[in-house]
DNA sequence: TAGATTGTTAATCGATTAACAATC
DNA sequence: TAGATTGTTAATCGATTAACAATC
């Protein structure tokens, strides 16, 4: 398993990989072949096992993968062992539901507390503290925090965005649907709920079409 | 403005430049140029020209393109002129959270009601009804229903996932983090928060170690 | 050995970018 | 006219797929 460079298109399909391989624990025969989990998956197999090849020290011929290594592999790859620290802002619903997700551990995030410009609650119902803004920077620095949410309603983003830049955030994760502007160092990931709507309506117009 | 076959990665950039579009509203000049929107979403000019080329009629050189109607024809492409219904399954926290979200309003997505096996509310704050998994099937079809939202554990989306289908779905929008078989004629889109916390955390890692 | 499976090398495909002609 | 901007055609780039040799 060697430090190639990576394409973001293989690691988006990597959780998928583990989620699968995870799902099958039962299964009789601890190996795993590529064709399998391609079927399984409704991939090409050729994808699967160059994918495999760039986390995996390799498979055996006409057996496959063993699959425990091969789940650990994907787990060590994607950094699911150590955890990421991070802070959430927006305590509305869909904040509070995120700081509430316990899934996310299982992806080594962690969301040490959520902020807020005007906390309804203190704590969430899982016990993390929500806290007033102005101690984010603090905060962050503190524990030494790299990763922020961002669930604030579109007007706010970009003002939250550059407290998170300013507070020493490297990776923010934005569920507002507008775009932010971010220092070259500083990656942002849109969770944007409108790109996916954008597909899904799409296919619905064209079967709708095809119909008639 | 013709039907053209347009592409995945184009259909999902097209949101950014409606959100860009309207929140500028108050711009000195009624016409914007390819030129600006791709400054201020920090992309290629030329990638903005084509992505507008698929959907207007066309802008006027030297000038740029009428603001409003590009948002016009955006909305048009996007189908944000006239609502999708759809249905939530699972009315847990980021259920209702998704319930309870204004904004898909704007994107033509009108979430009729949320089911769930053992509905704890039979209201959501602003007044959508949580039903009982049974009337799943009745409540589609006499609404015809063509777009479903799985906000279940794990365990449970293909089971509601085939229910969906059984119930005449043909989009599902998934945020289990799981794989769903699906028939052909039925396409799924996975909002899987693992993805982008790969790609986020890969940047991480690779931040720390530039930085030693 | 034969056959299933792996991993690699080459070909294809699609999307992005660059170059340039057209237009107001 | 000159210059900014559009839209198109060609070149590049990257990712997927196909073909094939290697291996157990």
């Amino acid at each position: 398993m060697e430090k190639k460079k990576i394409s973001k298109s293989v690691l988006k399909r990597l959780p998928g990989y583990h989620a699968y391989l995870k799902s099958i624990q039962e299964a009789e025969s601890p190996y795993i072949s590529a064709t399998a989990l391609a079927a399984a998956l409704g991939m090409g197999e050729v994808q699967v096992r160059k994918d495999l090849a760039m986390v995996s020290d390799g498979g055996r011929p006409k057996i496959g993968y063993l699959r425990e290594s091969l789940i650990e592999d994907i787990e060590q790859f994607l950094g699911y062992d150590n955890t990421t620290d991070a802070v959430l802002i927006g305590a509305g619903k869909l904040g509070q539901a995120l700081l509430c997700y316990r899934g996310f551990e299982e992806y080594g995030l962690n969301i040490l507390a959520g902020f807020d410009v005007n906390p309804a609650i203190s704590r969430t119902e899982n016990g993390k503290p929500i806290l007033p803004m102005d101690q984010l920077e603090f905060f962050c620095r503190s524990h030494k925090v790299l990763m922020g949410i961002i669930t604030v309603p579109e007007q706010h983003a970009q003002s939250v965005c550059d407290l998170m830049v300013k507070s020493g955030i490297k990776a923010i994760w934005s569920f507002a649907p507008t775009h932010l502007d971010v220092p070259d160092n500083v990656m942002v990931h849109n969770e944007n709920m409108a790109n996916s709507l954008a597909v899904l309506s799409m296919h619905l117009q064209a079967q709708m079409r095809d119909k008639k």
